[in-house]
DNA sequence: CTGACTAGATTGAACGCTCATTCTAGAATG
DNA sequence: CATTCTAGAATGAGCGTTCAATCTAGTCAG
């Protein structure tokens, strides 16, 4: 017995993060149909064949990347609910947040995702569970951001993440777009909103 | 003569329009690359050889696509401009704007669109092109109904944007979004962009 | 009015290719 | 030696695209 109960899979688990790290890479750059699984098993330096032994089909590995996208795009919420002070933790995180949003490669695998959550009942599923869970995280920080509630906190929340998922789509529309510049007016929206 | 000069290319025409009308609706329900030639030849009622009579090739079908979606969306601003009051003009239409940005249908093209746009410069340079002419009208709009210019016209209309951008996504990672709801929290966050 | 002719519209089978997936046999490991 | 892992060729389905054949409707000769 190597490891009785310490690393549970270390090679089959590094093995599916290198696909899923090589998934990434083509998804990204051409569509979850446009990639195939020959390019993918190349990126990720392995046989084709050899990549059903750790995904059923091509569909399982899109919806794991899915997946651990979301996750780590909740792990955002849970650095403000850790925050003291929640209205100063979002303003402070407002710029990452835009310069993240904003990064062609993630804005491209976001809107890829998203078109394909409208067509695919599966990755739908994934993509609606994970949204719910941040949007009831986030409306109930917001809530006692706020102190008295005012009554439209859902809104508001759907607003500010209306926001923030628009600025993939700006990141795409234009090209030129000024990242620093749009601080200013997206804080005074937030403001508003919070 | 029933029209000596009326109608230029009339059954040309109408058939190019036949395609584009079940393309909108393959690609919506499929995606550009999901989407086949013989399933977009059936939703049309014709053979799928005749299909390239009207069109060079499927990457020609997509662009004439977006053109006329984004097309439409240039109307919308021609309406503010020719409004007496921008502000109230604005404030009227953002019912109809969230409707019709939350639509399914609507939401899965436009993001369909712009994830292939991250990925295939020719359909990158039509997107590219009308949201350019699309955000300085928008931006110029904006100038007009301030009165004072306090100088961040420019990144205003851009968040803006990005709000109503924002809504396509909503309406795919919220089935149970509240859209009359919206409404409120909406206009607050223009109010203080305009 | 009728039949031959024509040009454009339309068809659908066929082509070459790439895809996701499976299979087999050899290499590595213990 | 037994077992697990790995490679890459094989498979069949489906893709975008082409093209020779057919249909259709309008013109014109007689």
């Amino acid at each position: 017995m190597p490891q009785p109960t310490a690393t549970p899979e270390p090679r089959c688990e590094a093995r599916r993060r290198q696909i899923l790290a090589a998934a990434a890479v083509c998804f990204a750059r051409e569509g979850f149909h446009g990639a195939s699984i020959a390019k993918i098993s190349r990126a990720a330096e392995m046989s084709p064949g050899h990549i059903y032994h750790f995904f059923e089909n091509k569909e399982a590995i899109i919806a794991a990347l899915v997946e651990h996208k979301l996750e780590q795009s909740l792990s955002m919420v849970q650095q403000f609910e850790r925050a003291e002070d929640v209205h100063q933790a979002m303003q402070e995180r407002v710029d990452t947040g835009v310069n993240e949003r904003t990064d062609l490669d993630h804005a491209a695998l976001e809107l890829e995702i998203l078109a394909e959550a409208a067509r695919n009942p599966r990755v739908a599923a994934i993509v609606q569970a994970a949204d719910a869970a941040k949007r009831e995280r986030l409306c109930r920080l917001l809530a006692s951001a706020r102190g008295t509630p005012r009554g439209d906190e859902a809104a508001a929340t759907e607003i500010i993440m209306a926001l923030f998922d628009g600025l993939a789509s700006r990141a795409i529309s234009n090209p030129t777009l000024d990242r620093a510049a749009l601080l200013a007016p997206l804080q005074a929206a937030l403001r508003v909103l919070s």
